[in-house]
RNA sequence: CGGGGCGUAGCUCAGCCCGGUAGAGCACUGCGUUUGGGACGCAGAAGUCGUCGGUUCAAAUCCGGCCGCCCCGACCA
């Protein structure tokens, strides 16, 4: 391609509305323009790279025996009635209806068309396992979309989805894609981290996240590098050690003026805040057919709720805090608030499972200004449900062995969960055995990003002057640069291009009548990472150069080595990127606890 | 949905506080010079100042509603 005719202009500064780097780079560069929040359009530079991506799942999901197929964008309402996420899923549900008044949906995922299609193509067990995958758009209203291209509203996804007769082959593919999606990882020039995940409105049980590492992620993670622990820190798991105590102290109330924090308790009486308890209120919301209700939480002082573990341990659909009014209602005081002094019938009272092991507890004493010491679980005061409900914390010690664990940032690349009967059981997607026995498919459902990939290989492989893309993204392979006005350069330069062009090299030709900083400049930005250059001085030196993106070494090629040249340097790029599959880590490889 | 910020030329922004002639840099067009790291000169084109309403002799500027975009939070595969 010639950039004198290219559709995509690069930018000198960032529009305002971008911050991450991945998005202002890729906004300069001329890969992509935002229509609206959360919409993009996909210049002719990303299309490619999109392009690329894609093909690279393709490759991985034939290898472990995916076909593709494509379903469509709009759905009928009625399939996402019968899996019951109509009603489960609220405003992120893209609906409309069409000129009828029939009820539409755009798909945020396509669980249900596949389990309607196995209703009409899978019968009999001699027809599974199987494993079917497209590339297609998705919608979802996110109540905000942020990060640029990380989290957008509409975005192609390859999901794949596995139909196998009983646990063991889903547990199968499961393990299949989970290699995979290291495989991708690798061939796109990121290191993936698996972590444990909640399900979430997929339904399932088991299911782990793709994380790509960086402190601009949106989901926080706990990992421990010592044991392979790696979790999603709404279900990170750690060992809770009890501060020991030989006797209970009797419960006493003390006075402690405007000591309305865990802090400012722990140090006016001289204690450590794992020493501590505190309360905290939620407001639960646990469907149109029950009331909402006042939940009060305990935990101790030098930990933080994990919401997520609290919804479950409660069942309630949805959590938010309590408003102050709404705890003194019930008669608690808000920065004072008891565990022992709360009506058990005014409020669900939890408590983390530590507390129980707790002894001589500083809680409030449910007055302003005043506390208790030496409050116990069970003798003071007890709950109605104890779960683990505390968030893991920087530190924390690792469930499997200890070891801390460390609190750190990630984008979610891929996804992978066991769906089990959860869609075959309420849309009846079934087989029938050996036996003669109908019975519901076991499906697995794993997603990817596809221009949130590229985004974050945009975020990994980029530097002050632009994009760095690895060979297997980049829109391109080679930028040919002429510099100068000499008949001789611009021989040469179109020669080599054609040349080029006929031996199939992905080039892009800088055949533009600007100076050469801005030529360079350009090419530095648009990420293309080998460059040759055509000028005077370079045929003077006997050829053209050609090297890494932005390399001072450059080597010189005869004029009629030069593809040769380029190609070789092409094929060292894929080389040099295929090292990183060596040593890519396999669910065989993880430890039995970051699995399940 | 709560908190904060912003909306002026294709892009980045100034002007707004203190009301009165709409600006700069980059980009664009023409001519000339220049050609190894975002050149220079001259000339030119380009803006319903997000939108609707109010105040005023007069509104980009003051006031209000709405819309849009960004950030933090809530939520989320």
């Amino acid at each position: 391609m010639r950039l004198s005719k290219f559709f995509g202009e690069t930018l000198r500064e960032a529009p305002s509305e971008s911050d991450s780097a991945s998005s202002q780079m890729l906004a300069r560069a001329g890969y992509v323009r935002q229509l609206a929040a959360g919409l993009y359009s996909y210049l002719p530079l990303a299309h490619r790279s999109l392009r690329k991506i894609e093909q690279i799942l393709r490759e991985e999901m034939d290898a472990i025996g995916g076909q593709e197929l494509c379903m469509p964008v709009v759905h009928p309402a009625e399939i996402w009635q019968e899996s019951g996420r109509w009603y489960d899923i609220g405003d992120e549900m893209g609906r409309f209806q069409d000129r009828k008044g029939r009820d539409l949906v755009l798909a945020l995922t396509h669980e249900e068309v596949v389990a309607t299609l196995c209703k009409s193509e899978i019968r009999s067990y001699r027809q599974l396992p199987q494993l079917v995958y497209h590339m297609q758009t998705k919608f979802r209203d996110e109540l905000r979309a942020r990060g640029g291209l990380i989290r957008v509203r509409e975005f192609v996804m390859k999901d794949s989805y596995s139909l196998d007769k009983d646990m063991e082959g889903l547990q199968s593919q499961y393990v299949a894609h989970y290699d995979a999606y290291h495989r991708i990882g690798a061939r796109l020039g990121l290191d993936l981290v698996a972590v444990k995940s909640d399900p979430g409105m997929m339904g399932g049980k088991t299911a782990h996240e793709f994380m790509y590492l960086t402190p601009v992620g949106e989901d926080s993670l706990a990992v421990c590098e010592e044991t392979g622990y790696a979790s999603n820190l709404d279900v990170a798991m750690f060992q809770k050690i009890p501060e020991s105590s030989d006797s209970q102290e009797p419960l006493t109330r003390i006075h402690t003026p405007g000591q309305s924090t865990i802090a400012k308790v722990a140090k006016f009486c001289g204690v450590s805040k794992r020493q501590t308890g505190k309360m905290v209120f939620f407001m639960g919301d646990f469907g149109l057919e029950h009331p909402p209700r006042l939940i009060a939480a305990c935990i101790r002082g030098d930990m933080e709720i994990n919401e997520l573990q609290l919804r479950y341990a409660v069942k309630a659909q949805a959590l938010r805090p309590a408003e102050a009014d709404e705890i003194t209602a019930i008669g608690c005081v808000p920065g004072y608030a008891s565990f022992c002094d709360i009506d058990p019938s005014k409020a669900l009272l939890v408590a983390d499972d530590l507390i129980p092991q707790s002894a001589n507890l500083v809680v409030g004493a449910n007055e302003k200004d005043w506390h208790y010491t030496g409050t116990n679980y069970g003798r003071d005061f007890t709950a109605d449900i104890i779960a683990p409900i505390a968030l893991a914390y920087d530190g924390a010690p690792d469930p499997i062995d200890g070891k801390p664990l460390r609190i750190v940032r990630g984008i979610e690349v891929g996804n992978i969960f066991q769906l089990g009967t959860r869609y075959s059981d309420t849309m009846g997607a079934t087989y029938t055995d050996e036996t003669g026995e109908e019975l519901p498919i076991f499906m697995g459902s794993y997603g990817i990003g596809v221009g949130r990939a590229l985004a974050c290989v945009a975020e990994e492989h980029s530097d002050d002057y632009g994009l760095d893309l690895p060979i297997s993204v980049a829109p391109y392979h080679v930028i040919l640069v002429s510099l100068g006005r000499s008949g001789d350069v611009h021989d040469a330069a179109e020669n080599l291009y054609f040349e080029l062009l006929n031996s199939g090299v992905e080039v892009l030709y800088d055949d533009r009548p600007v100076s050469p900083g801005v030529k360079f400049a350009d090419a530095d930005l648009r990420g293309i990472p080998l460059r040759c250059t055509v000028s005077s001085r370079s045929l003077g030196r006997g050829g053209v150069e050609f090297g890494r993106r932005r390399s001072k070494d450059l080597d010189i090629i005869p004029l009629d080595d030069a593809v040769k040249g380029i190609q070789e340097g092409i094929t060292q790029c894929f080389r040099k990127l295929q090292q990183r599959l060596e040593h890519l880590p396999t669910w065989a490889s993880r430890s039995k606890d970051s699995q399940s």
